[in-house]
RNA sequence: CGGGGAGUGGCUCAGCCUGGUAGAGCACCUGGUUCGGGACCAGGGGGUCGGAGGUUCGAAUCCUCUCUCCCCGACCA
């Protein structure tokens, strides 16, 4: 049992000025961290207590499918190396030189550590299937850090890797993570949706990310209500309706046309009475190819296009081109490319290499394009833009690809078994990302040489599959989840405390007498309980009971006398009166249906 | 890295424009009265005004440089 009047709890009664989200002002005001610089946290009683529960949580559930191991924050340089990842990570880590002037940095990930044990130790598909895990602290030097513990430089993290001789093998331990996944997250009480995600630089084809939605997420989630589809914005498609074409005009062929100060979308789909959905739209960008080991890394020029309602998705567009980076062109390298200004950029005439990020132009253009007729473009010309532009017939392109992110509104995507579509409209929400799993492939087992015999006595390479959790984040997102304007609450199983007994008047000797009681018996019952004993005015203790996230709260108070107290539900605020020698039950009760809700 | 904002007691902020003995509320300590939704009265402690340099008889205030933090964007295995 804990004594309120011993603890450290620093309540807050006003947040700090430079806290803007909800769970950063709680976690502040509550006393469960204090803030050391940009994205460095001290975690205080209160939210080392969640954290170490909800780190017990995960490792109960991972411990069913995998082994935990501890493995070094501060690593060596060849690893890294090796898998290209020393540059390819860039100003994001942390590094630093020992006495011997080595380098060495802190990992944000382990991807090349486990493999380097997998390599020296694994030797045989017998050995295979492994799945290897660790709670582990992680470096991270964003390049701006944000929103309490949301987006923070230093943070706890929950990462697994597989190791499985084939891909059917990597399907299996996909699968048991996703299962283990959910079970974590539900046990702590979160309402999340797992969605398709873009498996982004770490290279690898299946990536799925578990989302919490919430205003104060960083990412784009488009769902559907009808059939459930759910995919991260840097992933999800749509189906988008017919667009009525216009007819040609003249001999049908692209006609140049004196557009004179019309270079904004809006206003050439104005001079033209058209659509946006008829104007096509050029984004031009300079973008970052990786130099293979030991070249130097090369900018080149890709110009996409899509249709001038659409807004370009850059992430799809570097996944599409194999580039690292983008960045948009500057005025001289729009002449370079394109040989015309910003706002009158267009397809027709354009020379595009062949492959993606060749010494010439790589021309991008969106699906959406693909069969329209007599649309509207610029003309690489000042003052000039073509209509009567087709796609296919007056330009070609170097990759046609979903390079677009969806609208809400759109269709779902989805095709049922029948092949009808589903008629759900997208909508799109905010949210945080508190897990992602993904198979990597043999990106890492490849290049860092991990290789065992299979029955035939064959050397393969391990098929391998990474798995993270963030565990600040689950916190982060139980409060963002979970709040009102007095404070927040939590789950039993992650809160500090699953029952606080609120001693109202502590100089009352009876009181006193029966809330010491009342919290050795909560304690008795299996249940973790704090007891307010502090010498203060009972509204003290109330708002600070609403405002530190304990799911439940006894008062001990004047009807004590009678055998009665109040038992105080923190998500809902009512209150019940209950007799004495069955409040424990009754906490215990609740506590165990919680948990039980949760799946 | 681009744009914006802020650094004054533990917290929230005023004072700065127009230079002249550093303030308020909350928190803290002592005494008293209170005691079920952040009490009241009286007394008290605590701040090199982020740092460095400059202007001036005199700088929290004006000038230069610098550090840090926050927000928007870029970025985000």
């Amino acid at each position: 049992m804990h004594r309120w009047s011993k603890l450290f709890v620093p309540t807050l009664r006003e947040a700090p000025a430079d806290a803007e989200v909800a769970s950063h002002k709680f976690l502040l005001r509550a006393g469960y961290i204090r803030q050391l610089g940009a994205g460095i946290y001290n975690y205080l009683f209160l939210g080392q207590r969640s954290l170490n529960k909800i780190i017990a949580i995960v490792r109960e559930e991972m411990d069913t499918i995998g082994q935990e191991f501890y493995l070094p924050a501060i690593l060596p340089r060849e690893p890294w190396e090796q898998s290209g990842r020393w540059t390819g990570m860039g100003d994001n880590m942390f590094r630093l030189k020992d006495r011997k002037g080595a380098d060495l940095c802190l990992g944000m990930t382990h991807e090349e550590i486990m493999t380097t044990i997998a390599r020296s130790e694994l030797r045989s598909y017998k050995q295979l299937p492994q799945i290897w895990y660790q709670i582990q602290t992680k470096f991270r030097d964003e390049p701006r850090p944000k929103s309490g513990l949301l987006r923070v430089r230093q943070f706890t993290m929950k990462d697994s890797y597989s190791f499985d001789i084939d891909k059917a093998g990597l399907d299996k331990s996909f699968e048991l993570h996703d299962g283990i996944y959910r079970r974590i997250f539900s046990r702590c009480g979160l309402k999340f949706v797992a969605v398709e995600a873009d498996s982004g630089a770490m290279g690898g084809s299946q990536s799925q990310e578990f989302m919490v939605y919430t205003d104060a997420g960083e990412d784009l989630i488009a769902s559907c209500p009808v059939c459930g589809y759910a995919a991260n914005l840097e992933k999800a498609t749509s189906r988008l309706e017919a667009v009525a074409e216009m007819e040609p005009t003249g001999d049908g062929k692209p006609e140049l046309v004196h557009t004179p100060g019309k270079g904004a979308i809006a206003d050439v789909a104005e001079f033209f009475k058209i659509s946006a959905a008829q104007d096509i739209k050029c984004v031009a960008y300079m973008a970052l190819k990786r130099g293979a080991a030991g070249k130097p890394d090369t900018w080149h020029g890709v110009a996409a296009f899509l249709r001038g309602d659409h807004q370009v998705n850059e992430t799809k567009l570097l996944g599409v081109v194999g580039g690292a980076e983008l960045r948009t062109m500057q005025a001289a390298e729009l002449e370079q490319y394109l040989k015309g200004p910003a706002g009158f950029l267009g397809p027709v005439g354009l020379v595009h290499d062949t492959k993606p990020l060749e010494d010439g132009l790589t021309v991008v253009v969106d699906k959406s394009l693909e069969g329209r007729k007599n649309l509207v473009a610029g003309a690489n010309k000042l003052d000039y833009h073509f209509r009567n532009v087709t796609p296919g017939r007056d330009f070609t392109w170097t990759v046609s690809a979903d390079i677009r992110s969806v609208n809400e509104g759109e269709g779902c995507p989805r095709i049922e078994a029948t092949g009808s579509g589903c008629v759900g409209k997208l909508v799109v929400g905010k949210a945080v990302e508190i897990g992602h799993i993904f198979k990597l492939g043999y990106k890492y087992s490849e290049s860092m040489g991990a290789r065992v015999l299979d029955p035939n006595g064959k050397e393969v390479t391990p098929i391998m599959g990474s798995y993270g959790i963030g565990i600040e984040r689950i916190l982060t997102a139980a409060i963002e989840q979970s709040n009102d304007q007095h404070g927040f609450w939590l789950t039993g199983a992650i809160a500090p405390f699953a029952v606080v007994v609120t001693v109202t008047n502590i100089g009352d000797a009876v009181l006193r007498e029966t809330g010491e009681k009342l919290a050795a018996e909560l304690e008795a019952a299996g249940l973790d309980v704090l007891l307010d004993d502090r010498d203060e005015r009972a509204g003290v203790k109330f708002k600070d009971a609403d405002l530190i996230g304990i799911p439940y709260r006894i008062n001990v108070g004047k009807k004590a006398a009678g055998g009665q107290v109040e038992l105080v539900t923190r998500a809902t605020a009512s209150s019940v009166d209950v007799a004495l020698n069955e409040v424990v039950a009754q906490v215990k009760a609740r506590t165990q249906e919680d948990a039980r809700h949760s799946f």
